[in-house]
DNA sequence: TCTAAAATACCTCTTTATAGGTACCACTTT
DNA sequence: AAAGTGGTACCTATAAAGAGGTATTTTAGA
């Protein structure tokens, strides 16, 4: 695949690492882009500003790296991972996010990325994560090290409240919760019993190992469920 | 101030609006910057990564527009906004960021921002909202109009829940809510019993216009109250 | 197609939460 | 001194929430 030369030292020649960007932020892209570009060990092939289009771009390419951020409106970067791994997709994928929240962290890692990298860091620090990711090594950003170290040795990784393990009835009447409804205006709502509702409000909390309405819907607002 | 211009009609000579960038993600700011340079009616004359810096450059600098990202650490948006008005800084303040919440919405607006754009718009659309901003108008991403109407209509913006008008050992309450503490732990913990706490939460049920103390939690979390 | 998971409904029982009232005390403002 | 505010306490009564169980129907996967 590579490409002919003209006039170079074929010592020095770099095959530079093709990179895809996911992000629904033009304006980030175009940072990352421009920083990339100074780089001539990397090298963007592709952007997508969902993760449909980012899938399929994946696919088409087959990138080295492939930066995903999480925040996307409909599927969401962790939903986007997944669909990634499902499609067998070989690329290394690097989430890169402002989200330093630790389970957001977790449930990346969990699903599968090679590396999490935080919007805010410097420029020049960026670059060198790259470059590692592209080396095959995972790259966590400076910031979260502690925090992960935390989440681990306090067996939070395995205990914690988890959304993946929600049925979508269940994640729907979590967001009527976070929303203030009391069990029987949430029943109204979906056109079912009170009891009902208290039943997949019982299911819920024993999943999320929370103790009342209250945890689930705080859970639920610093959760960013929408 | 303006510099000599060789051999250029003079008639189409532009004096570009001079623009400072707050925002402590160095990429996004990269990014924006590129694209700015793109239109020669704009010009970003000084970036900062934090509301200090910011504060001081928009003072050196005097520029027509600061655009302004909301999430800042230590120092956030809506603070930086109102400490720019207090040092009367003359510059026509736009909110740049991600958070398409309706509180950031009104807050911003009512902190005297004259403008609020979503990071996620299509930078033509960000060139020509920052044309207008130099004009005197005031920008409003398109998602933002229906929410905005919504917010004023419903009066939301005049009897909102408002936190001024709460006791100090409400505010303290209110935290412990939304640590979802039922009220018997929150006796516990501030030695007192549980019918006061009672009746706290049922004064500032009524002082807050709200229905439940779930929907406390779920403000209080909003609000960023800790 | 068979099966397991999900969603639904109804039951009882206990605990929490909310609304209303009265009352006392300390402190500040008028 | 009187009035107001905030914090405390106790009372009754109702509403809501949560835990336990059983059971039927749909839906989706193997």
């Amino acid at each position: 695949m590579r490409e002919t030369i003209l006039s170079e030292t074929v010592l020095n020649e770099t095959i530079p690492a093709t990179i895809l960007l996911i992000d629904d932020h033009p304006l980030l892209r175009k940072g990352v882009k421009q920083l990339i570009e100074l780089d001539d060990e990397l090298k963007v092939i592709a952007e997508a500003s969902n993760a449909i289009d980012g899938i399929k771009m994946a696919k088409e390419t087959e990138p080295d790296l492939i930066l995903l951020d999480l925040n996307m409106p409909n599927i969401n970067g962790i939903e986007t991972l997944k669909m990634l791994r499902d499609e067998e997709v070989a690329s290394r994928v690097i989430v890169f996010t402002v989200s330093d929240n630790e389970e957001d962290v977790v449930a990346a890692l969990k699903a599968g990325a090679d590396g999490y990298l935080l919007k805010d860091m410097e420029p020049e620090e960026l670059l060198a994560s790259l470059h590692q990711a592209a080396l095959g090594k995972v790259v966590i950003s400076d910031k979260l090290t502690t925090l992960l170290a935390q989440a681990l040795q306090s067996g939070r990784s395995s205990n914690k409240s988890d959304i993946s393990s929600l049925t979508p009835r269940e994640k729907q009447i979590i967001k009527l919760i976070a929303g203030g409804l009391p069990n029987k205006l949430i029943a109204r709502k979906l056109n079912i019993t009170e009891g009902t509702v208290k039943v997949h409000v019982k299911h819920l909390l024993k999943k999320l190992h929370l103790r009342s309405r209250v945890e689930v819907a705080v859970w639920a607002v610093q959760e960013g469920l929408r």
